[in-house]
RNA sequence: GGUCCGGUAGUUCAGCUGGUUAGAACGCCUGCCUGUCACGCAGGAGGUCGCGAGUUCGAAUCUCGUCCGGAUCGCCA
C-alpha cells in the first residue's frame, strides 16, 4: 500500500519539529556510518535528510538494502538538528527525519549515469535514458520554469481578451519555406497533410472571422536540418491582432515580456526595448540578429583605403567588396603566437581569407600588420575611424560583400566571448525592423519572400514592388534577445490587389496562388481587417531564461542532430500492411530490408 | 549533401612515435565504522579498445572501408 505522503522532500523546516510526517521519494545518495545511515531522500521538490539508527534492529537492516534511486516511503519523526550539523546547502538542513517505518516501493538497477546536476555525460546517452535525464534536478527546474512560463503567457493574453483558439495539426502543405512533415491520408489516396511550420493562414483567416485578438501556443514542424538551437518541433506563442499597427504589436509584445521575465525568473525589465533598422544591424553587427550585449561595431574602411596601394584592400571596394574593422579593447599587446593562432581560427570558422591587425601598444606604438603597403596617415585615419585607444587592438578583413559582413559577425562573437566582453547575467533585448520584403534567389532564379508571402510593404514603397523590388522595406520586425531571433512578425497584406503583385512577384502565377491560396484570397473578398500579428519561439525563451544554451534541455523529449528520439528509437519502418493501407510504396533500395 | 572532430570499464577520460597482464577518477559490489551530508577506511568486480578488412612476427595504436555521435556550412519563407 502506497502510504499518502504528509509533506514532499523540499519543505520542512524548524517549524515542523515534533511532527510525525510520512515522505516519498527516490534514495539520492546514503551515507552507511554502521551504527547510524543517513539518507537523502529526494523529489522533484528538493531533498531531506532521513536517518536510521540501531535502536530498531529490524528496520535498520532493511535500510541496509536501500541503493540509489529506490523509490521508498518513510514515516518518522521530523527533528531539529544540533547546531553543528544542521546543512545550510539545504533548505531543509535545519531538520532531519528520524525514520519509524520503512517501505520499499521499488528497487532500481544502478542508472548508466548519476542523478545529479552537472554531469559530464555524452548527449547520446542522456537522450536515450532521457527518463532518467528528466529526474535530474537542473532539467526539472527548467520544466518547472517551462510551466510557469506557460501560466504566464496564458494569463497574460487572457486578462487582455485575447481568445486562444486551436488551429489543426493536420493542414495543406504549402512548398513555400522550409520543407513540410507529410502525413498520408488514408481515406484519400494519394493525398497528405502536412504539419504546420506555423498556422500562420489559419491565424489571418481568424482575423476575417473577427476573432481581433488572437493567441495560441502551438507546436510547429520543420523538416530541415537541426542545430543547437533548433529542433524539428519547436514551440510558439502565435499572436494576431485586428486594427493594430507594428507599435501595437511589438509593445504588446514587450509587455508580455516584462510578464515573463519577472513571473519566471524574478528579473525587472523596463517594457520598451531598443529598435534598430536591419539595414543598420547588418552594418553595424553584419546580422539581422546581433547580440548587443556588448559593443565592437563595424569600423567601414572601404572609403579610407579604395585607392590604396595594398591591392588586397583598394582590390576588393573597387570590386564592391568592403574593408571592415572592429576594435577589441585592451588587447594591443597581444603576441604574434595568438594573433597567428587567431588567424588561423577566423579562417577556419568563418572562411575569411585573412585577418589583418593594428596593434596600439607603449612599446610599439601604433603596428599594423600591412603597414608597409599602407600610408601612415591611412593607418592614423583607420585607428580614428575605429575609435581605437592606446592599448587597443583593431582586427580588420576585407572581402566580397556580403560575405565579409557575414564572416566578421562571426569574428566579433568569438571576441567577445574570449575576452569576455558579454556580461552573462544582462538580457539584452531589440527589435529588428524594416526587413527587404523580398531577396533574389541565385539558385531558384527568382524573387523569395524574406518574412513570408503575406507581410505588408511600406505604402510609401509599394510603387517600387515591380521596378525594383529589392529596396522595398517590409513592415516586418523580429524581436531578439541576446543575439538569438526569439520572435518575428509583422503587418499583414489584407487587400487582395496588394497580394495578388506579391505572389507574382515572388513568381507565383494567378493559377498556382489561387490553388496553394485560394482560400484566403477568397477570405479577403468577405471583409478582412488590418491585421498583424507575431509568432514567439517558446523554446528559445526559455533556454534563454534558464541559462542554458542548448534547445534540448528545455525540451522534456526532444529530437538529436538527425532528428531522431533515441529513447523509443522513432522514427522507425512500419509494416507493410500499415503502408498498403497508406497506399504508399517504399522507393526501391529503401526500406528496411536494406539496412 | 560538403567539411571537421570524436568513438577505450556503467560514466568522463588517459594510453595512440606498434611491443609483457590496457590505466585513472567517479560510479558499482563486499567488509569495517553512531553524526554523515562529495562521509571515511580496506578490499574487489568490471573491457568485443564501435564494426570489418588490410599492413606487420605483433595493432587500442598505422592504412582503407563502414556504422554511430557531435560541431559547422548548405538548408531553416
Amino acid at each position: 500500500m502506497t502510504w499518502k505522503r504528509t509533506h514532499n522532500c523540499g519543505e520542512l523546516t524548524a517549524e515542523n519539529t515534533g511532527e510525525e510526517i510520512i515522505l516519498n521519494g527516490w534514495v539520492s545518495t546514503r551515507r552507511d556510518l554502521g551504527g547510524v545511515i543517513f539518507i537523502d531522500l529526494r523529489d522533484r521538490y528538493g531533498i531531506t535528510q532521513i536517518v536510521f539508527n540501531e535502536t530498531d534492529k529490524e528496520l535498520h537492516e532493511k535500510a541496509e538494502q536501500l541503493r540509489g534511486e529506490y523509490v521508498i516511503g518513510v514515516k518518522g519523526m521530523v527533528e531539529e538538528r544540533d547546531e553543528e550539523n544542521v546543512n545550510p546547502e539545504l533548505y531543509t538542513g535545519d531538520i532531519e527525519i528520524t525514520v519509524t517505518d520503512l517501505q520499499i516501493y521499488a528497487k532500481a538497477e544502478t542508472p548508466p549515469f548519476e542523478i545529479k546536476e552537472d554531469i559530464a555525460t555524452g548527449e547520446e546517452i542522456r537522450l536515450t535514458y532521457r527518463y532518467l535525464d528528466l529526474r535530474r534536478p537542473d532539467l526539472q527546474r527548467n520544466m518547472i520554469l517551462r510551466s510557469d512560463f506557460y501560466q504566464s503567457v496564458r494569463s497574460f493574453y487572457h486578462e487582455r481578451d485575447f481568445v486562444e483558439v486551436e488551429t489543426p495539426v493536420l493542414m495543406k502543405s504549402t512548398p513555400e519555406g522550409a520543407r513540410d512533415y507529410l502525413v498520408p491520408s488514408r481515406v484519400n489516396p494519394g493525398k497528405f497533410f502536412a504539419l504546420p511550420q506555423s498556422p500562420q493562414t489559419y491565424k489571418q483567416l481568424l482575423m476575417v472571422s473577427g476573432y481581433d485578438r488572437y493567441f495560441q501556443i502551438v507546436k510547429c514542424f520543420r523538416d530541415e536540418d537541426l542545430r543547437a538551437d533548433r529542433q524539428p518541433e519547436f514551440t510558439q506563442i502565435d499572436v494576431e491582432m485586428s486594427f493594430v499597427d507594428e507599435d501595437a504589436v511589438m509593445s504588446s509584445t514587450e509587455d508580455l515580456m516584462q510578464k515573463l521575465m519577472k513571473e519566471t525568473i524574478g528579473e525587472d525589465i523596463e517594457p520598451s526595448f531598443k529598435r534598430m533598422t536591419y539595414e543598420e544591424a547588418m552594418k553595424t553587427y553584419g546580422t539581422d540578429k546581433p547580440d548587443t550585449r556588448f559593443g565592437l561595431e563595424f569600423a567601414d574602411f572601404s572609403e579610407l583605403v579604395e585607392d590604396s596601394e595594398f591591392k588586397i584592400f583598394s582590390g576588393t571596394v573597387e570590386k564592391g567588396g568592403a574593408v571592415l574593422g572592429i576594435t577589441v579593447p585592451g588587447q594591443g599587446s597581444m603576441g604574434r603566437g595568438a594573433i597567428d593562432r587567431l588567424t588561423e581560427r577566423v579562417q577556419d570558422e568563418t572562411g575569411a581569407g585573412g585577418l589583418i591587425y593594428i596593434k596600439l601598444n607603449e612599446e610599439d606604438g601604433v603596428k599594423c600588420s600591412v603597414e608597409k603597403f599602407l600610408k601612415e596617415e591611412t593607418v592614423e585615419a583607420m585607428v580614428e575611424k575605429a575609435d581605437a585607444a592606446m592599448g587597443d587592438l583593431v582586427l580588420i578583413l576585407a572581402g566580397p560583400s556580403p560575405d565579409v559582413y557575414h564572416q566578421m559577425s562571426k569574428l566579433r562573437l568569438m571576441m567577445g566571448e574570449e575576452h569576455n566582453l558579454i556580461n552573462e547575467d544582462e538580457f539584452d533585448f531589440l527589435w529588428v525592423t524594416d526587413f527587404p520584403l523580398v531577396k533574389w534567389s541565385r539558385e531558384e532564379q527568382r524573387y523569395q519572400a524574406l518574412h513570408h508571402p503575406f507581410t505588408a510593404p511600406y505604402q510609401e514603397d509599394v510603387d517600387k514592388l515591380e521596378e525594383d523590388p529589392v529596396s522595398v522595406r517590409s513592415r516586418a520586425y523580429d524581436l531578439v534577445l541576446n543575439g538569438y531571433e526569439i520572435g518575428g512578425g509583422s503587418i499583414r497584406i489584407h487587400d487582395r490587389e496588394l497580394q495578388k503583385r506579391m505572389f507574382s512577384l515572388l513568381g507565383i502565377d494567378e493559377e498556382e496562388a489561387e490553388e496553394r491560396f485560394g482560400f484566403l484570397l477568397e477570405a479577403f473578398k468577405y471583409g478582412a481587417p488590418p491585421h498583424g500579428g507575431i509568432a514567439l519561439g517558446v523554446d528559445r525563451i526559455i533556454m534563454i531564461l534558464s541559462g542554458g544554451n542548448s534547445l534540448r534541455d528545455v525540451i522534456a523529449f526532444p529530437k538529436n542532430q538527425k532528428a531522431q528520439s533515441l529513447m523509443d528509437n522513432s522514427p522507425d519502418y512500419v509494416d507493410q500492411e500499415q503502408l498498403d493501407e497508406l497506399h504508399i510504396r517504399l522507393k526501391r533500395g529503401v526500406g528496411p530490408e536494406h539496412e
